[in-house]
DNA sequence: CAATAAGCGGACCGGGCGGTCAACTTGCTA
DNA sequence: TAGCAAGTTGACCGCCCGGTCCGCTTATTG
């Protein structure tokens, strides 16, 4: 496509403390940081955001994208540990630990943003699949959960402790534990209601109407 | 204090439409719904708004405490009630359930706007302990689990459905179910980290240090 | 019914937002 | 080292927001 030659050096220099900078501001004050804040906390003029980026949103964007992918890394790699209900729950830990404020929201709710955000999306989506079914399988999870559940899950910990002022920074294990503890099989209850079928926005709006064909939800 | 007078027949009937608009809007877009479209939705001028409510918080925090009320009038009925753990259940069936789309989540981020509110707030916390420790004496929920857990729980199913599009709208149910379910003693695993000392905003800024005899928090 | 004050409405204000642009600076390359 | 494209910058634009204000309407009351 678009073969972009490099960047001069102090225009990379700048998108890197841009992106830092991005990060940090999102982290602290949620979506409507405005780009004049981070663009003073990167040390740039406020047109040098939007050279790099074209939109606010395509700011964020890119941050979701680093984050998403450098989950889903941690989650194939998980595929092949030994106990599938520990990868399962250590994949969770990992996802909690991540954002460190409560910024994995973004990941949800800036899906519109992107092309490869969403694509991106899936695919996290459909190895977070694979490491419930094994753990399923595997009987380290109630028979009745499915792959949609634990992603609508995922973010819940962060969020929970995001209401406790001055919370200590990993509280959201307390959560995490509890939350898991109501997947396991031991003294699960039938459950009132259905997993819900296409779950997430990114693979629900494929354009076509197929489905990704591994994703196998019961 | 301010005896106030009667309203007048056409402004008290403002006022109603007024917070039912508003009600609605600040459910279908956020806290971000603006003033002005609650005025076109309510019927009346913008100007009307602010007769009533001096600012857009007051309007917000007037909404939130006819919801906490209600929620608080629940909970204590269900302090009588036969089996504890249900009670429970059920107490946090109907939190779940009054919140249409994900709009009891103001409950905790609009603390800050009025002390009838923080006052409201304090009050139902001190149920939900009630009813948090009647059911643990009762063996329906594990032995290391507090009132402020509950409490920050409470708005987890709601929570997570919200990203899920055109979910059917009792899909919470799924999520509370699978919560309790992480409540029970059965199979509960050990927790990593304590529960919050002072839980809540409410109850930690109290000007002069106190804290509400009734608590009790362990 | 007349007088009056309570209530109403929408033009208006200041401010902050995302985004643009044209003048200026600077890293790269021949 | 000269020239130029790439990059930077902050003033600026239009928009929308919460909140104000004052001339108008209307429920109430004697």
């Amino acid at each position: 496509m678009t073969s972009t030659r490099p960047l001069r050096a102090d225009a990379a220099r700048n998108r890197r403390l841009l992106l830092a900078a991005a990060a940090d501001e999102f982290a602290e004050r949620g979506l409507d940081a405005s780009v004049a804040d981070i663009a003073r906390r990167a040390g740039v003029g406020k047109g040098t955001v939007f050279r790099h980026f074209a939109t606010k949103g395509d700011l964020l964007a890119a941050i979701v994208l680093d984050r998403i992918d450098a989950l889903n890394a941690v989650g194939e790699q998980l595929l092949d540990a030994a106990d599938p209900g520990l990868a399962l729950l250590e994949f969770l830990t990992v996802a909690a630990d991540q954002q460190q404020q409560r910024d994995l929201s973004f990941l949800q709710e800036a899906g519109e943003l992107n092309a490869d955000v969403i694509r991106a999306r899936e695919r996290m989506f459909c190895t977070v699949h694979k490491l419930v079914d094994r753990a399923r399988e595997h009987g380290a999870v109630r028979a009745d959960i499915t792959g949609a559940d634990v992603i609508l899950l995922m973010c819940a910990p962060n969020y929970v402790t995001s209401y406790v002022p001055d919370a200590p920074p990993d509280l959201w294990r307390r959560y995490l534990s509890i939350i898991f503890d109501g997947l396991r099989p031991q003294g699960a209850h039938p459950l009132p209601h259905p997993p819900p079928a296409a779950p997430l926005p990114g693979i629900d709006e494929r354009r076509d109407g197929t489905r990704p064909a591994e994703l196998g939800i019961t």
